[in-house]
DNA sequence: AAACTCACG
DNA sequence: ACGTACGTGAGTTTC
């Protein structure tokens, strides 16, 4: 028999350090738990062993068999971390079917040399893996040591130590006990290292012959005083540094044949810890079900081509109807309903049928609502009652979540899903335990205190983002063109310019070839590093501007190149066959609630340069028609100001005063007639800085002045809005206690990293404590906008239409004759989306394209 | 796939 | 002593 024996400890620390930090949404840390199950599974493929067993420590500091006070004593404990995933690694590894071996009084290595001799004298094959050198003494003929390291695994048996080290296994210890090992605090002999040491032992072969023999030894005096001055160290060293094997453990290979009882329970623990990827690694998202699990589990019944009776018949006297669709580029091909009755899924491919039942009163509970609101919208049918969206609700339960596709939703929420052995079927199986996961999530967001924001706001939002989709962007794909041209010249000549002034060729798009131009070649001084090499951005070279020609030319060449490369030829490619370009608006992306823009994406469109800005004038209204945009002012300080409740704040923004100026006029002290544009503008970036959670360092970065004069301008403002500077840290407290914090409206954002032992990632934690709730809170507020505005249009039987949101800022798109009414919604619908104890305003303005209608 | 840079609010 | 502002998406180069 084959017995592989793993080193926990050693492992587990490989994988803690190797991971980067992962968390559960409730903050349970799981990257040492996901690393060292990544390496078993490697390991073992490798090994392919026929027993397991899996060594931990205790979590007493134990000490080995002849104890020593200061043994260990410079090795830290465990960082609360990993020490929290250790529990749930032996759990899970126990329901892997893996035996846990620990002993009273020893440490892991010990109990990996007791395997050793075990095997030695029972003659199984024995392979110990661990990430630790010292184990390699432990080599024998019938054991070999899978050593993991940061590059690879290297297999060692007494052949290859020999290859390696010139030495046999049992000498390795030899050699240790005279060079020592600071880490385990193994004195050794003072003054002779690693090479020395070897040299000794591979002439002498132990430290006993070389203490008996000492004066006869042909060495140097040096190192004959060297060991004579040492010699207690030594032979303490040789002590401790022997791994015992004499462990009092159960060392019969035979118990310890992996042996899996529920690989079910595996599943779900792993989903619970939201390893997800873990179950298809291990092979568990579809184990074979035994005959005793299947009995237990309902049996999927999926019915195909079902017709109208029969649709008809399991929506008889039903209220609701728990509904999947499958569309392709919102083609109908099919739709599936669950028969709460018989628990049977009924597949239908008639178009009818559906949307008849789109159009009926039955409450739908369903996922990815904006598709179906595409569809609906596509097929000029309103969709009624749609009370519930599986991926919506999941958003608001955990905006943090990569994926929200019903196999994760059901494993995270402990939902089994029915067995079938048709692959056919599959697609339909999460189908059919939605009245289960529907409820689970309904009474989260209930107890959450979410179901406004779920009902009232994302629901109904989908639908408005849908019809934003389906309308799209009108744009001038000639003028895009041309200006694309225009662009590609002028980089041709900078190219040229720039290849003369470097002295050679060298792709200038790549910044490690520039880095070696600027800083290399060209000798300009280096102000900032990456991980690796220059870094060569934009302030970086803003700074170098007048040392050298050649830096303004680059400056020039990489805003040319980027409004070429992404929006000429990037939106050039994504207009669709009507002119327009329809972007996908995503509702389950952001942490903080604002929705995103892809494919392409119309929320970054230039507007800050001059240049970047002609961009806008190829977005237009269609013939006849004006486009009115209407962007709030201030929305996130007016936030600020309202949850704050901070009196200052409220009162500039009630006076409908310069906020910045106020501001400036507030952090220096003077009267509001002696702010300069100077002040003014450092003052706006204080308030910027409050709203993201502001340092000083950076602040003095991105306005340019000292650290010092930066954390002066922070101090003043704080005493000044004293409100503000209670909000930030209650937030803070409030967050840390919660474990979460949340808007006005009830959206939350969970944030394990507060309880994090890394300053660096406890202070991130803080910053978004803070920031969350202001710009989710904006965020809440133009979604809300947008509906009203939506219901406005419809109610009042405009032709106008939303066509874009850029987080405070909306764009419609409206017949000439309707604009002045349109601009008149937007601005009233905007300021009057919800009360807050600052006035809030937006302005809007009229124009044939984007530029020309944003003032 | 990750790193770098840069566009927006 | 440490590293340095919140939230996104896309194009390019390099490993």
């Amino acid at each position: 028999m084959k017995l592989l024996v793993i080193d926990g400890n050693s492992i587990l620390n490989r994988a803690f350090y190797g991971i980067r930090p992962l968390t559960t949404k409730d903050g349970q840390f799981t990257n040492a738990i996901y690393g060292f199950l990544t390496m078993f599974l490697k390991i073992k493929n490798t090994v392919s062993p026929d027993a397991v067993a899996i060594a931990f420590d205790l979590k007493a500091p134990t000490f080995r068999h002849k104890a020593y006070a200061g043994y260990k004593a410079t090795r830290k404990g465990m960082p609360p971390e990993l020490a929290s995933q250790l529990e749930p690694l032996k759990k899970l590894l126990t329901l892997l079917g893996c035996k846990i071996v620990t002993c009273e009084g020893y440490e892991a290595d010990d109990i990996l040399g007791t395997f050793a001799s075990a095997c030695e004298k029972s003659g199984d094959e024995c392979v110990l893996a661990t990430g630790d050198r010292d184990s390699l003494q432990l080599v024998s003929e019938k054991t070999s040591v899978h050593l993991c390291t940061n590059k690879d695994d290297i297999l060692y048996t007494p052949q290859k130590i020999m290859e390696e080290y010139g030495v046999t296994p049992s000498e390795l210890v030899e050699i240790k006990a005279i060079q020592g090992d600071s880490s385990d605090n193994i004195p050794g002999v003072a003054g002779i290292g690693p090479k020395g040491a070897g040299e000794l032992i591979k002439k002498y072969h132990t430290v006993e012959y070389i203490y008996e023999h000492i004066d006869e030894l042909d060495i140097k005096e040096g190192m004959r005083n060297k060991l004579k001055n040492s010699k207690e160290n030594a032979v303490l060293s040789r002590m401790l540094g022997e791994i015992c094997r004499t462990a009092p453990i159960d060392t019969n290979v035979a118990d310890y044949k992996i042996d899996m009882q529920d690989p079910d329970a595996a599943a779900r623990y792993m989903a619970k810890l939201e390893l997800f990827s873990l179950i298809d690694k291990f092979n568990l998202g579809d184990a074979p079900k035994t005959e005793e699990k299947k009995k237990e589990l309902k049996k999927l019944v999926v019915k195909y081509n079902c017709t109208a009776d029969e649709i008809s018949s399991a929506l008889d006297n039903e209220k609701s109807v728990y509904l999947n669709f499958e569309l392709n580029d919102l083609e109908f091909v099919s739709f599936a309903i669950l028969d709460t009755h018989s628990g049977e899924v009924l597949v239908c491919n008639d178009e009818k049928l559906f949307k008849n039942l789109i159009v009926s009163d039955i409450e739908k509970y369903t996922r990815n609502s904006k598709k179906l609101f595409a569809y609906a919208d596509k097929n000029s049918v309103e969709t009624k009652n749609l009370c519930f969206d599986v991926e919506l609700a999941a958003y608001l339960l955990e905006p943090s979540a990569k994926d929200y596709n019903d196999e994760n939703l059901c494993k995270t929420n402990e939902i089994e899903l029915p067995y079938t052995e048709d692959e056919n079927d599959k697609k339909y199986s999460p189908l059919a335990v939605y009245d289960l996961l529907c409820e689970k999530l309904n009474s989260e967001i209930k107890a959450n205190g979410q179901d406004k924001l779920l009902h009232e706001v994302e629901i109904p939002l989908a639908d408005v983002l849908a019809k934003m989709e389906n309308i799209g962007f009108e744009v001038d794909r000639e003028g895009i063109k041309s200006y694309g041209e225009v662009l590609s010249a002028q980089l041709k000549s900078l190219e040229t310019a720039i290849y003369e002034s470097a002295g050679k060729e060298f792709n200038i798009n790549s910044p490690k070839q520039l880095g070696i131009v600027l800083f290399g070649d060209l000798q300009l001084p280096c102000k900032k590093k990456t991980k690796s090499g220059y870094s060569t951005s934009a302030d970086v070279l803003e700074s170098l501007r007048y040392s050298h020609p050649i830096v303004d030319m680059v400056l020039n060449y990489r805003a040319l190149a980027k409004l070429n490369s992404t929006y000429c030829e990037g939106l050039l490619k994504v207009i669709a066959k009507d002119g327009r370009i329809h972007s996908n608006f995503n509702q389950t992306e952001t942490r903080t609630g604002r929705i995103s823009s892809t494919e392409p994406n119309l929320q970054n469109i230039p507007v800050r340069t001059e240049l970047g800005k002609e961009m806008r004038k190829f977005f237009c209204a269609k013939d006849g028609w004006m486009l009115v945009d209407a962007d709030y002012s201030q929305i996130e300080l007016r936030v600020l100001a309202h949850i704050s409740g901070d009196k200052n704040m409220i009162a500039a923004f009630k006076n409908n005063d310069d906020i910045h100026a106020i501001t400036a006029s507030q952090v220096f002290n003077i009267p509001l007639d002696m702010v300069t544009p100077i002040m003014r503008s450092r003052a706006k970036a204080v308030n910027f800085g409050i709203v993201y959670g502001i340092g000083a360092f950076s602040l003095a970065k991105d306005i340019g002045v000292t650290n010092k004069e930066a954390s002066q301008y922070i101090k003043s403002y704080l005493a000044h809005y004293s409100g503000v500077d209670e909000y930030m840290k209650n937030i803070v407290e409030k967050a840390k206690i919660d474990g979460y914090v949340e808007t006005m409206f009830g959206r939350r954002r969970y944030l394990p990293e507060l309880t994090s032992s890394k300053h660096m990632l406890r202070a991130f934690g803080e910053r978004v404590a803070r920031n969350m709730p202001i710009q989710g809170t904006a965020a809440d507020i133009i979604k809300i906008a947008m509906i009203k505005v939506a219901r406005r249009i419809k109610e009042e039987k405009l032709k106008a239409r939303l066509i874009l949101q850029v987080h405070d800022e909306l764009i419609a798109e409206a017949p000439a004759e309707e604009c002045q009414k349109v601009k008149e919604i937007l601005k009233e619908e905007m300021e009057s989306a919800v009360k807050l104890s600052v006035p809030l305003t937006a302005d809007a303005e009229i124009g044939k394209t984007w530029y020309d209608a944003k003032g």
